[in-house]
DNA sequence: GCCTGTCTTGACTGTGCAGTCAACACCAGA
DNA sequence: TCTGGTGTTGACTGCACAGTCAAGACAGGC
Protein backbone atom coordinates (compact mmCIF):
# COMPACT_ATOMS: atom_id res chain seq x y z
CA UNK A 1 0.00 0.00 0.00
CA UNK A 2 1.10 4.39 -0.04
CA UNK A 3 3.60 5.99 1.67
CA UNK A 4 3.10 7.96 4.40
CA UNK A 5 3.51 11.89 4.32
CA UNK A 6 6.32 13.01 6.12
CA UNK A 7 4.97 16.16 6.96
CA UNK A 8 1.82 17.57 9.03
CA UNK A 9 -1.00 19.28 7.24
CA UNK A 10 -1.94 21.28 10.30
CA UNK A 11 1.23 22.67 10.37
CA UNK A 12 1.81 23.40 7.13
CA UNK A 13 -1.26 25.21 7.25
CA UNK A 14 -0.52 27.22 10.19
CA UNK A 15 2.98 28.32 8.85
CA UNK A 16 1.40 29.41 5.23
CA UNK A 17 -1.22 31.45 7.43
CA UNK A 18 1.94 33.04 9.48
CA UNK A 19 3.09 34.47 5.74
CA UNK A 20 -0.61 35.23 4.50
CA UNK A 21 -1.03 37.23 7.77
CA UNK A 22 2.43 39.04 7.16
CA UNK A 23 2.28 39.65 3.66
CA UNK A 24 -1.22 39.37 2.04
CA UNK A 25 -2.57 36.72 -0.56
CA UNK A 26 -1.63 38.88 -3.70
CA UNK A 27 1.80 39.50 -2.42
CA UNK A 28 2.82 35.85 -1.12
CA UNK A 29 4.41 33.33 -3.50
CA UNK A 30 4.13 29.83 -3.12
CA UNK A 31 8.04 29.67 -3.35
CA UNK A 32 7.27 31.96 0.20
CA UNK A 33 5.21 29.00 1.73
CA UNK A 34 7.91 26.47 0.50
CA UNK A 35 10.16 28.06 2.23
CA UNK A 36 8.26 28.89 5.13
CA UNK A 37 6.87 25.32 5.53
CA UNK A 38 9.89 22.96 4.53
CA UNK A 39 7.46 21.54 2.26
CA UNK A 40 7.47 20.69 -1.61
CA UNK A 41 5.92 22.52 -4.00
CA UNK A 42 3.74 19.37 -5.55
CA UNK A 43 3.40 17.75 -1.96
CA UNK A 44 1.36 21.13 -1.04
CA UNK A 45 -0.67 21.06 -4.17
CA UNK A 46 -1.60 17.24 -3.65
CA UNK A 47 -2.21 18.06 0.32
CA UNK A 48 -4.53 20.75 -0.15
CA UNK A 49 -4.48 22.47 -3.71
CA UNK A 50 -4.23 25.44 -4.95
CA UNK A 51 -2.99 28.73 -3.49
CA UNK A 52 -6.52 29.92 -3.18
CA UNK A 53 -7.67 27.03 -1.18
CA UNK A 54 -4.37 27.04 0.91
CA UNK A 55 -5.58 30.73 1.63
CA UNK A 56 -8.70 29.61 2.49
CA UNK A 57 -7.62 26.91 4.50
CA UNK A 58 -5.19 29.97 6.68
CA UNK A 59 -8.40 32.05 6.90
CA UNK A 60 -10.51 29.31 8.76
CA UNK A 61 -7.30 28.13 10.78
CA UNK A 62 -6.79 32.17 12.02
CA UNK A 63 -10.72 32.49 12.75
CA UNK A 64 -11.48 29.39 14.73
CA UNK A 65 -8.37 29.18 16.43
CA UNK A 66 -6.94 32.69 16.77
CA UNK A 67 -9.79 35.28 16.68
CA UNK A 68 -12.56 32.79 18.48
CA UNK A 69 -10.56 31.67 21.57
CA UNK A 70 -9.02 35.47 21.87
CA UNK A 71 -12.62 36.76 22.16
CA UNK A 72 -13.35 33.79 24.48
CA UNK A 73 -10.73 34.83 26.58
CA UNK A 74 -11.05 38.07 26.79
CA UNK A 75 -14.34 37.94 27.65
CA UNK A 76 -13.88 35.54 30.45
CA UNK A 77 -11.44 38.06 31.88
CA UNK A 78 -13.10 40.15 33.95
CA UNK A 79 -16.44 41.96 34.34
CA UNK A 80 -17.98 43.04 30.96
CA UNK A 81 -17.05 46.74 31.04
CA UNK A 82 -13.42 45.31 31.82
CA UNK A 83 -13.20 42.99 28.84
CA UNK A 84 -13.88 45.91 26.72
CA UNK A 85 -11.00 48.05 27.78
CA UNK A 86 -8.84 44.72 27.68
CA UNK A 87 -9.76 44.55 24.46
CA UNK A 88 -8.99 47.94 23.50
CA UNK A 89 -5.71 47.63 25.71
CA UNK A 90 -4.53 44.42 23.54
CA UNK A 91 -5.32 46.84 20.21
CA UNK A 92 -3.50 49.59 21.56
CA UNK A 93 -0.49 47.22 22.26
CA UNK A 94 -0.72 45.88 18.39
CA UNK A 95 -1.12 49.26 17.24
CA UNK A 96 1.48 51.36 18.31
CA UNK A 97 3.98 48.42 17.72
CA UNK A 98 4.91 49.32 14.43
CA UNK A 99 7.59 46.89 14.11
CA UNK A 100 5.45 43.79 14.65
CA UNK A 101 2.35 45.95 13.15
CA UNK A 102 0.34 42.98 10.85
CA UNK A 103 -3.23 43.44 12.21
CA UNK A 104 -5.89 40.86 12.68
CA UNK A 105 -5.60 38.89 9.12
CA UNK A 106 -9.33 38.82 8.73
CA UNK A 107 -9.70 42.93 8.91
CA UNK A 108 -6.62 42.75 6.24
CA UNK A 109 -8.17 40.61 3.73
CA UNK A 110 -11.29 42.60 4.46
CA UNK A 111 -9.35 45.57 3.08
CA UNK A 112 -8.80 43.53 -0.19
CA UNK A 113 -11.79 41.43 -0.57
CA UNK A 114 -11.54 42.10 -4.24
CA UNK A 115 -8.78 39.96 -4.55
CA UNK A 116 -11.17 37.00 -3.32
CA UNK A 117 -13.93 34.95 -4.05
CA UNK A 118 -17.39 34.22 -2.16
CA UNK A 119 -16.22 31.86 0.53
CA UNK A 120 -13.35 34.36 1.66
CA UNK A 121 -15.69 36.68 1.51
CA UNK A 122 -18.62 35.43 3.67
CA UNK A 123 -16.08 33.97 6.03
CA UNK A 124 -14.43 37.98 6.81
CA UNK A 125 -18.38 39.53 6.71
CA UNK A 126 -19.54 36.61 9.45
CA UNK A 127 -16.16 37.17 11.58
CA UNK A 128 -16.82 40.94 11.57
CA UNK A 129 -20.68 40.45 12.66
CA UNK A 130 -19.50 38.17 14.76
CA UNK A 131 -16.97 41.11 17.05
CA UNK A 132 -19.89 43.12 16.68
CA UNK A 133 -22.06 40.84 18.39
CA UNK A 134 -19.27 40.42 21.42
CA UNK A 135 -19.52 44.17 21.33
CA UNK A 136 -23.04 44.23 22.25
CA UNK A 137 -23.38 41.59 24.28
CA UNK A 138 -20.86 42.96 26.85
CA UNK A 139 -22.46 46.10 26.61
CA UNK A 140 -25.84 44.48 27.26
CA UNK A 141 -24.18 42.67 30.56
CA UNK A 142 -22.84 45.38 31.34
CA UNK A 143 -25.43 47.21 31.36
CA UNK A 144 -27.32 44.22 33.18
CA UNK A 145 -24.78 44.78 36.15
CA UNK A 146 -25.13 48.24 35.82
CA UNK A 147 -21.56 49.27 35.26
CA UNK A 148 -22.44 50.62 31.92
CA UNK A 149 -25.48 53.36 31.96
CA UNK A 150 -28.81 52.11 31.10
CA UNK A 151 -29.28 55.51 28.27
CA UNK A 152 -26.33 53.60 26.38
CA UNK A 153 -27.87 52.25 22.91
CA UNK A 154 -25.85 48.75 23.14
CA UNK A 155 -26.06 48.02 18.89
CA UNK A 156 -25.34 51.28 17.93
CA UNK A 157 -22.40 51.74 20.29
CA UNK A 158 -21.07 48.58 19.59
CA UNK A 159 -20.66 49.31 15.81
CA UNK A 160 -19.00 52.18 17.23
CA UNK A 161 -16.51 50.49 18.53
CA UNK A 162 -15.89 48.41 15.85
CA UNK A 163 -15.45 51.38 14.13
CA UNK A 164 -12.82 52.82 15.95
CA UNK A 165 -10.73 49.28 15.97
CA UNK A 166 -10.96 49.23 12.76
CA UNK A 167 -10.14 53.16 12.29
CA UNK A 168 -7.10 52.30 14.76
CA UNK A 169 -5.65 49.93 12.59
CA UNK A 170 -5.77 52.18 9.42
CA UNK A 171 -4.33 55.04 11.77
CA UNK A 172 -1.51 51.87 12.83
CA UNK A 173 -0.92 51.71 9.14
CA UNK A 174 -1.06 55.14 7.74
CA UNK A 175 1.74 56.32 10.77
CA UNK A 176 -0.06 58.05 12.66
CA UNK A 177 1.21 59.14 16.44
CA UNK A 178 0.64 56.65 19.27
CA UNK A 179 -1.01 59.71 20.83
CA UNK A 180 -3.24 59.89 18.34
CA UNK A 181 -4.51 56.31 18.16
CA UNK A 182 -4.80 56.25 21.86
CA UNK A 183 -6.67 59.57 21.97
CA UNK A 184 -9.20 57.55 19.51
CA UNK A 185 -9.49 54.36 21.67
CA UNK A 186 -10.05 56.83 24.78
CA UNK A 187 -12.92 58.82 23.10
CA UNK A 188 -14.43 55.43 22.05
CA UNK A 189 -14.64 53.93 25.11
CA UNK A 190 -15.50 57.00 26.59
CA UNK A 191 -19.34 56.13 24.80
CA UNK A 192 -20.06 53.29 27.75
CA UNK A 193 -19.84 55.77 30.45
CA UNK B 1 13.11 71.97 -33.80
CA UNK B 2 11.55 69.25 -32.16
CA UNK B 3 7.78 68.56 -32.10
CA UNK B 4 4.63 68.80 -30.03
CA UNK B 5 3.21 65.94 -27.86
CA UNK B 6 -0.10 65.19 -29.29
CA UNK B 7 -1.66 64.44 -25.77
CA UNK B 8 -2.07 65.84 -22.48
CA UNK B 9 0.43 64.88 -19.25
CA UNK B 10 -2.21 66.53 -16.90
CA UNK B 11 -4.62 64.50 -18.87
CA UNK B 12 -2.79 61.68 -18.67
CA UNK B 13 -1.92 61.95 -15.01
CA UNK B 14 -5.88 62.21 -13.97
CA UNK B 15 -7.20 59.15 -15.96
CA UNK B 16 -4.14 57.43 -14.47
CA UNK B 17 -5.41 58.58 -11.09
CA UNK B 18 -8.53 57.23 -11.71
CA UNK B 19 -7.37 53.34 -12.68
CA UNK B 20 -4.79 53.67 -9.85
CA UNK B 21 -7.57 54.42 -6.93
CA UNK B 22 -10.03 52.05 -8.62
CA UNK B 23 -7.35 49.11 -8.72
CA UNK B 24 -4.41 50.27 -6.39
CA UNK B 25 -0.89 50.08 -7.23
CA UNK B 26 0.15 46.26 -7.58
CA UNK B 27 -3.38 45.50 -9.23
CA UNK B 28 -3.22 48.50 -11.99
CA UNK B 29 -0.65 47.18 -15.34
CA UNK B 30 0.50 49.58 -17.25
CA UNK B 31 -2.26 48.32 -19.83
CA UNK B 32 -4.39 49.07 -17.38
CA UNK B 33 -3.34 53.00 -17.67
CA UNK B 34 -2.50 53.41 -21.59
CA UNK B 35 -6.24 51.94 -22.44
CA UNK B 36 -7.33 54.25 -19.55
CA UNK B 37 -5.58 57.17 -20.81
CA UNK B 38 -4.88 56.57 -24.91
CA UNK B 39 -1.61 57.26 -24.67
CA UNK B 40 0.95 54.58 -25.64
CA UNK B 41 3.25 52.72 -23.64
CA UNK B 42 6.56 54.71 -24.84
CA UNK B 43 4.58 58.37 -24.09
CA UNK B 44 3.78 57.88 -20.90
CA UNK B 45 7.51 56.64 -19.66
CA UNK B 46 9.10 59.37 -21.63
CA UNK B 47 6.71 62.17 -20.44
CA UNK B 48 6.65 61.02 -16.38
CA UNK B 49 8.58 58.34 -16.05
CA UNK B 50 8.30 54.85 -14.23
CA UNK B 51 4.78 53.29 -13.10
CA UNK B 52 6.19 54.51 -9.19
CA UNK B 53 6.66 57.71 -10.50
CA UNK B 54 3.06 57.92 -12.26
CA UNK B 55 1.72 56.56 -8.84
CA UNK B 56 3.21 59.18 -7.03
CA UNK B 57 2.10 61.86 -9.54
CA UNK B 58 -1.38 60.65 -9.37
CA UNK B 59 -1.56 60.82 -5.58
CA UNK B 60 -0.19 64.08 -5.82
CA UNK B 61 -2.32 65.20 -7.87
CA UNK B 62 -5.80 63.55 -5.90
CA UNK B 63 -4.06 65.55 -2.89
CA UNK B 64 -3.90 68.78 -4.27
CA UNK B 65 -7.05 68.34 -6.42
CA UNK B 66 -9.46 66.31 -4.91
CA UNK B 67 -8.49 66.21 -0.94
CA UNK B 68 -7.89 69.58 -0.14
CA UNK B 69 -10.65 71.27 -2.29
CA UNK B 70 -12.94 68.77 -0.62
CA UNK B 71 -12.27 69.72 2.61
CA UNK B 72 -12.07 73.45 1.52
CA UNK B 73 -15.95 73.57 0.11
CA UNK B 74 -17.23 71.72 3.05
CA UNK B 75 -15.64 73.69 5.81
CA UNK B 76 -16.95 76.67 4.26
CA UNK B 77 -20.47 75.74 4.15
CA UNK B 78 -21.67 76.35 7.02
CA UNK B 79 -21.11 76.14 10.62
CA UNK B 80 -18.50 73.96 12.24
CA UNK B 81 -20.26 71.65 13.65
CA UNK B 82 -22.46 71.34 10.30
CA UNK B 83 -19.29 71.21 8.22
CA UNK B 84 -18.80 68.23 10.21
CA UNK B 85 -22.07 66.56 9.82
CA UNK B 86 -21.74 67.28 6.19
CA UNK B 87 -18.59 65.59 5.87
CA UNK B 88 -19.77 62.46 7.83
CA UNK B 89 -22.93 62.07 5.65
CA UNK B 90 -20.73 62.01 2.41
CA UNK B 91 -18.66 59.57 3.98
CA UNK B 92 -22.08 57.69 4.63
CA UNK B 93 -23.34 58.37 1.66
CA UNK B 94 -20.30 56.85 -0.28
CA UNK B 95 -19.52 53.71 1.89
CA UNK B 96 -23.14 52.98 1.94
CA UNK B 97 -23.07 52.80 -2.01
CA UNK B 98 -21.73 49.06 -2.39
CA UNK B 99 -21.52 49.20 -6.49
CA UNK B 100 -19.35 52.49 -6.70
CA UNK B 101 -17.52 51.87 -3.46
CA UNK B 102 -13.97 52.75 -3.73
CA UNK B 103 -13.16 55.01 -0.56
CA UNK B 104 -10.49 57.40 -0.59
CA UNK B 105 -7.48 57.35 -2.67
CA UNK B 106 -5.15 58.49 0.20
CA UNK B 107 -7.02 55.80 2.63
CA UNK B 108 -6.39 53.18 0.06
CA UNK B 109 -3.14 53.99 -0.06
CA UNK B 110 -2.45 53.78 3.90
CA UNK B 111 -3.81 50.34 3.62
CA UNK B 112 -1.07 49.08 1.41
CA UNK B 113 1.73 51.63 2.75
CA UNK B 114 4.44 48.37 2.92
CA UNK B 115 3.60 48.09 -0.81
CA UNK B 116 5.17 52.06 -1.51
CA UNK B 117 8.59 53.98 -0.38
CA UNK B 118 9.14 56.70 2.03
CA UNK B 119 7.76 59.76 -0.38
CA UNK B 120 4.40 58.11 -0.36
CA UNK B 121 4.74 56.81 2.95
CA UNK B 122 5.55 60.90 4.00
CA UNK B 123 2.67 62.15 1.56
CA UNK B 124 -0.48 59.75 2.84
CA UNK B 125 1.01 60.37 6.87
CA UNK B 126 0.66 64.14 6.14
CA UNK B 127 -2.89 64.08 4.46
CA UNK B 128 -3.82 62.10 7.77
CA UNK B 129 -2.40 64.05 9.54
CA UNK B 130 -4.22 67.22 7.74
CA UNK B 131 -7.83 64.95 7.77
CA UNK B 132 -7.45 65.21 11.97
CA UNK B 133 -6.04 69.06 12.03
CA UNK B 134 -9.41 69.88 9.93
CA UNK B 135 -11.37 68.37 12.70
CA UNK B 136 -9.93 70.23 15.14
CA UNK B 137 -10.14 73.32 13.56
CA UNK B 138 -13.40 72.66 12.99
CA UNK B 139 -13.98 71.32 17.06
CA UNK B 140 -12.45 74.79 18.22
CA UNK B 141 -14.41 76.94 15.71
CA UNK B 142 -17.41 75.36 17.10
CA UNK B 143 -16.24 75.42 20.74
CA UNK B 144 -15.64 79.30 20.38
CA UNK B 145 -19.19 79.88 18.60
CA UNK B 146 -20.63 77.79 21.53
CA UNK B 147 -22.18 74.67 19.66
CA UNK B 148 -20.14 72.49 20.45
CA UNK B 149 -19.39 71.89 24.76
CA UNK B 150 -16.48 73.42 26.04
CA UNK B 151 -15.84 69.92 27.95
CA UNK B 152 -15.09 68.41 24.87
CA UNK B 153 -11.39 67.97 24.03
CA UNK B 154 -10.86 68.65 20.83
CA UNK B 155 -7.42 66.98 20.00
CA UNK B 156 -8.92 63.58 21.64
CA UNK B 157 -12.15 64.36 19.44
CA UNK B 158 -10.62 65.12 16.25
CA UNK B 159 -8.61 61.62 16.29
CA UNK B 160 -11.96 59.59 17.22
CA UNK B 161 -13.61 61.45 14.45
CA UNK B 162 -10.65 60.36 12.10
CA UNK B 163 -10.52 56.89 13.54
CA UNK B 164 -14.35 56.76 12.91
CA UNK B 165 -14.30 57.49 9.07
CA UNK B 166 -11.42 55.16 8.45
CA UNK B 167 -13.15 52.76 10.29
CA UNK B 168 -16.42 53.37 8.32
CA UNK B 169 -14.50 52.47 5.06
CA UNK B 170 -13.38 49.00 6.62
CA UNK B 171 -16.97 48.24 7.44
CA UNK B 172 -18.44 49.20 4.09
CA UNK B 173 -15.62 47.06 2.10
CA UNK B 174 -15.90 44.22 4.82
CA UNK B 175 -19.88 43.97 3.51
CA UNK B 176 -21.16 45.02 7.03
CA UNK B 177 -24.75 46.28 6.76
CA UNK B 178 -25.52 50.26 6.23
CA UNK B 179 -26.90 50.37 9.34
CA UNK B 180 -24.09 49.34 10.90
CA UNK B 181 -21.87 52.28 9.18
CA UNK B 182 -24.73 54.83 10.01
CA UNK B 183 -24.81 53.89 13.81
CA UNK B 184 -20.77 53.95 13.75
CA UNK B 185 -21.21 57.72 12.15
CA UNK B 186 -24.18 58.68 14.98
CA UNK B 187 -22.03 57.19 18.17
CA UNK B 188 -18.79 58.89 16.84
CA UNK B 189 -20.58 62.30 16.06
CA UNK B 190 -22.04 62.36 19.88
CA UNK B 191 -19.17 62.97 20.67
CA UNK B 192 -19.75 66.53 20.28
CA UNK B 193 -22.83 66.94 22.60
C1' DG C 1 14.25 70.40 -49.63
C1' DC C 2 17.23 68.62 -46.31
C1' DC C 3 18.70 68.01 -41.49
C1' DT C 4 18.10 67.67 -36.50
C1' DG C 5 16.21 66.27 -32.67
C1' DT C 6 11.81 64.93 -30.40
C1' DC C 7 7.61 62.09 -30.29
C1' DT C 8 5.27 57.67 -31.51
C1' DT C 9 4.66 52.92 -32.48
C1' DG C 10 4.71 48.15 -31.99
C1' DA C 11 7.65 44.57 -31.28
C1' DC C 12 10.86 42.81 -28.07
C1' DT C 13 13.36 41.25 -23.50
C1' DG C 14 13.87 39.57 -19.12
C1' DT C 15 11.74 38.37 -14.90
C1' DG C 16 8.75 36.28 -11.65
C1' DC C 17 4.88 33.84 -11.01
C1' DA C 18 1.20 29.69 -10.52
C1' DG C 19 0.58 25.52 -11.72
C1' DT C 20 2.06 20.90 -14.13
C1' DC C 21 4.80 16.99 -15.46
C1' DA C 22 7.44 12.98 -15.43
C1' DA C 23 10.93 10.48 -13.31
C1' DC C 24 12.11 8.57 -9.12
C1' DA C 25 11.76 6.84 -4.02
C1' DC C 26 9.31 4.28 -1.12
C1' DC C 27 6.27 0.89 1.16
C1' DA C 28 2.82 -3.05 1.47
C1' DG C 29 0.88 -6.93 -0.10
C1' DA C 30 0.94 -11.08 -3.52
C1' DT D 1 11.15 -10.62 -5.17
C1' DC D 2 8.05 -8.41 -7.92
C1' DT D 3 4.28 -5.07 -8.54
C1' DG D 4 1.12 -1.23 -8.01
C1' DG D 5 0.05 2.80 -6.19
C1' DT D 6 1.29 6.94 -3.46
C1' DG D 7 4.61 10.66 -2.01
C1' DT D 8 8.56 13.49 -3.50
C1' DT D 9 11.64 16.06 -6.35
C1' DG D 10 13.26 19.42 -9.42
C1' DA D 11 12.74 20.78 -13.90
C1' DC D 12 9.47 22.62 -16.96
C1' DT D 13 5.48 25.46 -19.25
C1' DG D 14 2.80 29.22 -20.18
C1' DC D 15 1.50 33.62 -18.93
C1' DA D 16 1.45 38.40 -17.45
C1' DC D 17 3.97 42.01 -16.43
C1' DA D 18 7.44 46.31 -16.34
C1' DG D 19 10.45 48.31 -18.85
C1' DT D 20 13.42 48.89 -23.39
C1' DC D 21 14.64 49.27 -28.18
C1' DA D 22 14.90 50.74 -32.77
C1' DA D 23 12.66 52.22 -36.70
C1' DG D 24 9.67 55.48 -38.37
C1' DA D 25 6.63 60.05 -38.27
C1' DC D 26 6.80 64.67 -37.78
C1' DA D 27 7.82 69.80 -37.44
C1' DG D 28 10.77 73.65 -37.57
C1' DG D 29 15.51 75.83 -38.70
C1' DC D 30 18.91 76.30 -42.36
Amino acid sequence: MPWKKNFDVEEAVESAMEVFWEKGFESTTITDITEATGVQRQSLYNAVGDKRKLFLRSLMKYDTERRRSTLASIESLGTPLESIHAFFARAIEQSTDCANYRGCFLVNTALRLQDHDDEVRDLVSAALEDLRAFFKRLIDHGKVRGEIPSTVDASATASALLAAIFGMGVMARGSCGDDVIRQAADRALSLLA
